[in-house]
DNA sequence: TGTTATAATAAGTTTTACTTATAATAAGAG
DNA sequence: CTCTTATTATAAGTAAAACTTATTATAACA
């Protein structure tokens, strides 16, 4: 059994004609005749009956027709799936990122990618970059946004930007009246972290050794907002990203020296994603809203 | 678009591997995947994203799937019809007979032919000789008991009996005191016959014919209950068909001298019928029950 | 009785699908 | 770090299927 030949029995029931369903066929109408004749043969049943002026369809062709039609329709059905799909900027695309940035940026790039990509529908998943990492290789997510370097060369990547960190202190803090922070104000100052398992907490933790400040381990927050009010309580000083930088009571942000700490993020995705096309216009989009937006978010 | 190509798709959606897919559908893996390529191509769409250690399904292939088994289940309905109507002695039947026929001769036969084809519905319809040729050509009934000769070439028959006509006289009548009625007996007797349209008036007009009776232009019945009504009031005599010779008040059955006057009833159908086989069993059915019981019945 | 309309058959060609053998590649084991 | 294993992709050649054109067969109709 063959669609193909689904569609010529049809186009016989509708006809009553060999010679016209074979002509609305495009095909001759031998063609037509023996394909139908091997489906007959096939199913073991006779689908019409044939006299030289007319063609009669049989009860047993007028139940196969209707299923046949209903074929028809599915087949209709998936090329019309597959025509929404093979526009690679429609569809719906799920997007990972990790806690300390997720609540951060997707306020900044969502909007502006939906603008842009009108027929695509973005779905969101926030986890820690471990599990955004197995997520992305299992297929549940098709991208994500994740800080460099990742060791997982089945994954592929393009660097959106670098954000660099910030020294949040209370506002008592003696740091606090300071323009910008050197190695030389942290140094053997101890900072307050997140508990493991948050990249940023391991990204601290590269900025402290650089600088030879230490962790404060009496605590361990287990968000960055907690960290935040952490600061606000003056219990310590900490780092934060530039993007959650964000006007809070009892708080001050100093940007350090250059060249500041900072962290690279990138947009990663499976290298046998099917969606390369339009990861590219993605990636493309996002570093266009940071090239331009630079000044204001970066430092 | 194929058939075919859908199973294969469904066999990878179900395994998760081309290679395990290739051996449930019996083809070799390279063949499975070439099919696959070229119906992504058709399509416009890719349907698994593949990777050295893993198939995983996208999601224009999950959608697309979804509509490949509606497709396979209906191509299982397609061949479930097919082997039910394969068998040729099942599914439904529908056989015309002629009115002055079709009361008396049905309840003999249906119940016979629905005991010895148990898988095949019987559709009976009454109408007279000229509608069941329209019908039995244009496909609407599929046999046919009709009275021969039969001037269609497109139909084939088979005989089935031969009818004796039986004189039926009021009880008062001088006739019905013989044992037998010869042709001299009704010689220039007017008989009642039914109205135009009636294959039986036909038949009884050519039994008129030879034996040199006349019609009874007075009446013409619409039906042989009327006919026979019309006996039972002393109105006249008239020729009754030996299966419609039932006891009746006031009327006798008197049979001929041979050769008895008769019809000959036959079953017919279209020479391209499908249902030959069929057909040829239920002809041999009937020939059978009237072989035996041709004493009680012809004469 | 010839003409027309229709489906079936025949012969040959083209297209499609398949097979086997091989390559390429990544994961996992030693 | 290299070898083995498991997997899909590619290539070349073969087999099968579907198609085309030309012809035949048959019934309806003028």
């Amino acid at each position: 059994m063959n669609i193909r030949d689904l569609s010529y029995i049809i186009a016989v029931a509708d006809t009553g004609h060999f010679s016209q369903a074979a002509k609305q066929c495009f095909v001759s109408q031998p063609a037509l005749s023996m394909q139908i004749k091997k489906l007959e043969d096939e199913l073991g049943v006779m689908l019409f009956e044939r006299t030289n002026k007319k063609v009669m369809i049989t009860d047993a062709g007028k139940e196969i027709t209707a299923h046949a039609r209903q074929i028809l329709r599915e087949t209709g059905a998936i090329k019309d799936i597959a025509a929404n799909y093979s526009d690679p900027l429609a569809g719906k695309i799920i997007m990972g990122a990790f806690p300390t940035l997720a609540p951060y940026i997707l306020p900044r790039i969502i909007p502006e990618l939906h603008e842009t990509f009108g027929r695509l529908a973005f779905f969101l998943r926030e986890e820690k970059t471990e599990i955004l990492i197995e997520n992305l290789l299992s297929g549940e997510l098709e991208v994500a946004l994740l800080a460099l370097p990742v060791a997982e060369d089945r994954l592929d990547h393009s660097l959106l930007f670098r954000e660099n960190f910030w020294l949040a202190v209370h506002e008592d803090n003696p740091l606090a009246r300071k323009k910008q922070v050197s190695t030389a104000d942290i140094q053997d100052e101890s900072l307050l972290l997140l508990e493991e398992g948050h990249c940023l907490r391991d990204q601290a933790l590269d900025v402290c050794m650089s600088m030879g400040a230490l962790e404060n381990t009496e605590f361990r927050a287990t968000s960055l907002e907690t960290l935040r009010q952490m600061v606000a309580a003056n219990v310590g000083i900490t780092l934060i990203p530039s993007l959650a930088v964000t006007e809070t009571r009892g708080v001050r942000y100093i940007p350090f020296e250059a060249p500041a700490p900072s962290r690279r993020i990138g947009l990663f995705w499976r290298k046998s994603s099917t969606r390369q096309i339009l990861i590219k216009e993605i990636t493309a989009k996002i570093q266009g809203l940071f090239r331009n937006q630079s000044a204001l978010i970066l430092n």
